[in-house]
DNA sequence: ACCTGAACACCGTTCAAGT
DNA sequence: ACCTGAACACCGTTCAAGT
């Protein structure tokens, strides 16, 4: 992450850029934090580049010369939290005889997915074209979701036949569902369906 | 469905109204095929309304008047589908000892949602919003669904706990999850998950 | 009554002009 | 080098002017 200032000193005070830089940096952070504002009151969708330009009290060029698409942007503001996510995949494995180890991480997937409106969507778009900046972190996401179902197809705890890819699918589908419901169901109630089956045991 | 033609007999061919009727008519059909068409190449959300007005050779205050909005227009689209899945399901009520009976329509509407893609995302929308034409339609569906529901729950092939509601949602999110999907994911795999859990029995 | 198409507002995106 | 903001293309939506 690029903190504001970083560079300040790496370049020198006394180059002409300096100053330059710093305000760079200074508007790539506004940029970020008015993105972020903006997708918490409208989510990732509604939020108008625009808009989040002109809460960050810059011009639209410069939104786009730090970020050359949404797809980017929304990846600097959600980056932090898939880090996280991929953190507690490592955790989990690590601690052991951890029950429900995948139940756990999948119920904080789903929180992560249902933290912003649109967030659903923004993730299917990017596992589609996997070559963008969320794709990217969307793989390593997965490759941490691999390791648990591995682990929990060791202990019998999943189906033989289940992919991590396919659990992803739900637990998106399923954060999609939430976010876009009519009635007040939670997510984690339709996360229980799908990991007991709607029929009976 | 209003075909070309209906109200020109009725209207009576003396009348000066009437040609206009006939044209309004035509105008109207050939708006709905002209949308259909779209929603195939593209599907419900990248269908431009002007564009679906172009292609029907009309002007776009012509689909205006027609159809207030768009979901009006989608609802002209799908409700004849619609309404075969409210048949379905009537049928398969009345035909004695069908096994599985809920699962097959639920599987007849991924089906009939992934029939266009987007139509998942209007749908939900819809029935965030239940008083447009298209969450009328869609409550009838769920009518349909909590008949199917209540008779799988005597026969013990649900959980006793699930709803109706709960069920569409899960279907419509499937539904949406294989449209969007990065892999090959086929809509029935992700069904059959849902029906009987990711977990082992 | 019904139709047409120009027009307005809005949003994504670019780029010439500034410092 | 970086920033600004005008400008263009596009889409949803409306409405005055026609027949």
């Amino acid at each position: 992450m690029v903190r504001e200032g970083d560079t300040v000193a790496a370049g020198g005070a006394a180059r002409p850029g300096a100053p330059r830089r710093r305000d760079a940096q200074r508007n790539r952070a506004r940029l970020v934090e008015a993105a972020s504002a903006l997708f918490d009151e409208v989510g990732t969708e509604a939020a108008a580049m625009n808009d989040i330009a002109r809460r960050a009290g810059v011009g639209p060029g410069t939104l786009w010369r730090h970020f050359p698409d949404k797809e980017t942007l929304t990846a600097e503001v959600v980056g932090q939290s898939l880090d996280d996510l991929a953190d507690l995949a490592g955790e989990l494995l690590a601690a052991p005889d951890q029950p429900d180890a995948l139940a756990r991480w999948v119920a904080a997937l789903v929180r992560h997915i249902t933290r912003y409106r649109g967030l659903a969507t923004s993730y299917a778009q990017a596992a589609r074209a996997a070559d963008g900046p969320l794709g990217a972190r969307c793989r390593a996401v997965e490759r941490a979701a691999a390791e648990l179902v591995a682990h929990a197809r060791e202990r019998g705890e999943v189906r033989a036949d289940l992919t991590a890819a396919e659990l992803i699918q739900l637990a998106t589908a399923v954060a999609w569902a939430a976010e876009t419901a009519a009635g007040p169901t939670a997510p984690t109630r339709l996360l229980d369906l799908v990991f007991h089956g709607v029929r009976p045991r």
